[in-house]
RNA sequence: GGCCCCGUAGCGCAGUUGGUUAGCGCGCCGCCCUGUCACGGCGGAGGUCGCGGGUUCGAGUCCCGUCGGGGUCGCCA
């Protein structure tokens, strides 16, 4: 080893010691005669005294993150001289020696924590970025990201779980995204898919008998850019034979649990667990953010015999915003703009107040609209006290719910209700198992076959017991054992218990209007390994970015990816995707003309 | 793909109803300083105001387009 401690480790039981440390110039601080250095390496920082003799030679021109080796005594600070900020501060190491390890050109931004630097700049040279030291830096967080892993490995290693590699070169898979795909220069014309998931390939080892399977697996998916997306990101990919839902669950909420205690949090498991109907009602979401309550009210049987127009809907629902009623008419108009810029045609509010006398009084544009019957009891049916205001939505179920349940985070937000300390954890459960296709429901055409009904989940998800025999012939009740683990109003984990029938996988795949020969094109390599006595599994993927991003407490999961892509799948480090020379398309067969063009793509039914 | 916001020095930002030479902080460069710790002092360099067009006597500022970044809806089992 360069060195014989590490810069952050030394304390004052060092005193005395002759020590060589490396590092990178944090600071320094020159008085002409003597000067004080900042050495800065992973475990920290220490004060280095540096006096004119040694700063001799290329150690003369010391800057800020030129790399060094530095050899001194190890000597206590003078009481006056402590420095209570650092770690370290009660010694300096006095150098004999100093060597240039390796200068550093002026930097494009500076390494200190406490200058703000704009992501663009930060991504371009990630490798200075993850250098900045502090326990909100992105370099923490990977530290952070390391000890996820282990913790989880650790939980199924102790419960016999086989860590697997799957291909990343692999077949276009039969799930929701679009493929990244890459050319086979083999076989011109044909293209590998890089996996969205490893979902085929862990059923397949369920039927090879590994029985429990585990994997820290890339994914990748080929879809526009949002906040927290990236085209390639990290599962905790779980596989179990042989189990019911609650075996998976427990699985679950035990990985959980102990990638929670790293960051000192005791969770009290098991988790609380709702159905998906239920979500959607009360909270107008499938993720539902439990650290705050404020639910949505339903109001369609209450408006039943409304005389107002907006309100004869299929759904009325509402829900209230604490001392909403106080709000400037500039503010209610802003709600109604971002009711818009989702989607909305308004957001529907009455303000709840009180006149002279301690009566409740309704106001706003919607109020007058109501009669005098549904103004009378309207507060306690949505449990709305003087000085809140009240927000409809009034239309199809899904979107009104939808619309709420966005106000209802907004409310949360804006009025404090959410505890930033709390975490709030949730299984929700008995998703639906199909969903009209959006085609369909354009049409208004709901009908079996076609195409109509797509999964909700994917395609392996297994019918509850009781919809077995029904889910073919009246697809839009029918419930799955699907799961998804919500965290804070985060989907942190999903799974199911996949369908390992044969005959029931052919009556999934007629709903959704796939053929024989097309389930047989698309993933025939799994239909033909379920013929040899495929075991009953089920498994859960979690969604590893976002689980140490909460952890870490970043506001994306950008902060917790050693190099991740900004923008339109860009990397602003290396500057990919780039173009590629001639050669290489030619070599590659990216231009090679299919035989039959054509006859290669059978129609796809299922949702592109 | 729709809508919204932002592009000014290496970095972070200001720039008024359109009006002389576009500023501030940090960083950078030079000199000084023997106890600082986000040291301090003096001096200095650094700008096609993203790009293109338009309006105007005059555009960083207003308009149109475009590129880049961010957000949001669609999309993402």
């Amino acid at each position: 080893m360069l060195r014989t401690h590490e810069a952050g480790t030394l304390r004052a039981d060092h005193t005395e010691e002759t020590v060589t440390l490396t590092g990178w110039v944090a600071r320094r601080r020159d008085h002409g005669g003597v000067a004080f250095i900042d050495l800065r390496d992973a475990s920290g920082v220490v004060q280095v005294v540096a006096r004119d003799e040694v700063l001799t030679g290329a150690a003369h021109d010391l800057r800020a993150e030129f790399c060094i080796k530095v050899t001194g005594a190890v000597v206590a600070r003078t009481a006056s001289n402590v420095n209570a900020d650092l770690p370290t501060g009660e010694v300096e190491v006095v150098a004999t020696a100093i060597d240039v390890l390796a200068p550093s050109a002026p930097l494009p931004f500076q390494i200190d924590e406490r200058v703000t630097v704009g992501e663009e700049a930060r991504l371009k040279h990630r490798y200075l970025d993850l250098r900045r030291p502090g326990a909100s830096s992105a370099g923490a967080a990977l530290r952070l990201r390391s000890k996820v892993n282990a913790a989880a490995r650790r939980v199924l290693g102790d419960r016999d779980f086989v860590e697997i590699e799957t291909p990343t070169l692999t077949r276009s898979t039969p799930e929701g995204a679009r493929d990244f795909l890459v050319p086979a220069r083999l076989a011109p014309g044909s293209w590998y898919a890089l996996p969205q998931s490893p979902q085929l390939f862990k059923q397949l080892l369920m039927v090879a008998g590994m029985e429990r399977y585990y994997q820290i697996a890339r994914c990748y998916r080929d879809e526009d850019f949002r906040a927290d997306r990236q085209p390639e990101f990290t599962q905790l990919d779980v596989e179990m034979s042989f189990v019911e839902q609650a075996d998976v669950l427990e699985l679950g909420e035990a990985i959980i649990d102990e990638v929670w205690k790293l960051i000192g949090v005791d969770l009290t498991t098991p988790f609380e667990q709702m159905t998906y109907a239920d979500a959607m009602k009360r909270f107008g979401s499938d993720k539902p953010d439990l650290r705050f309550s404020n639910e949505l009210v339903e109001c369609t049987d209450y408006f039943a015999n409304t005389p107002f127009r907006v309100f004869q809907a299929d759904y009325v629902g509402a829900v209230v915003m604490p001392g909403g009623a106080g709000q400037p008419r500039k503010q209610l108009d802003a709600w109604q703009d971002w009711a818009r810029s989702r989607g909305a045609k308004g957001l529907a509010y009455v303000l709840v107040n009180e006149d002279a006398d301690g009566a409740v009084e309704l106001s706003g544009p919607v109020a007058k609209n109501l009669s005098d019957e549904e103004k009378a009891g309207l507060a306690a049916h949505v449990g709305a006290r003087p000085g809140d205001c009240v927000f409809f939505a009034a239309g199809p179920v899904k979107s009104s719910r939808a619309l709420l349940g966005a106000a209802r985070l907004e409310i949360g937000k804006r009025c404090d209700l959410i505890d930033e300390d709390a975490w709030s954890f949730v299984w929700v459960l008995d998703a639906p198992l199909f969903e009209p296709t959006s085609e369909a429901l354009a049409a208004g055409d709901v009908a079996v076959g076609g195409g109509a009904w797509t999964a909700v989940h994917h395609a392996f998800t297994s019918p509850k017991a009781e919809f077995m025999d029904s889910f073919d012939t009246d697809p839009g009740p029918a419930l799955a054992y699907a799961y998804d683990l919500v965290c804070n109003g985060n989907e942190i984990g999903g799974g199911s218990i996949r369908i390992h029938r044969r005959d029931v996988q052919e009556r999934v795949f007629a709903v959704m209007g796939l053929s024989e020969e097309e389930a047989q094109e698309k993933f025939g390599f799994l239909l033909d390994a379920f013929q040899f006595g495929a075991p009953p599994h089920g498994g859960i993927a979690f969604g590893w970015d976002r689980i140490v991003s909460l952890l870490a407490g970043t506001e994306s999961i950008r902060d917790v990816i050693a190099f991740p892509k900004s923008g339109g799948g860009y990397d602003p480090l290396t500057a990919a995707p780039a173009p590629i020379t001639a050669e290489q398309r030619k070599e590659a067969g990216v231009d090679a003309t299919p035989e039959q063009p054509g006859q290669l793509e059978p129609p796809v039914a299922q949702r592109a």
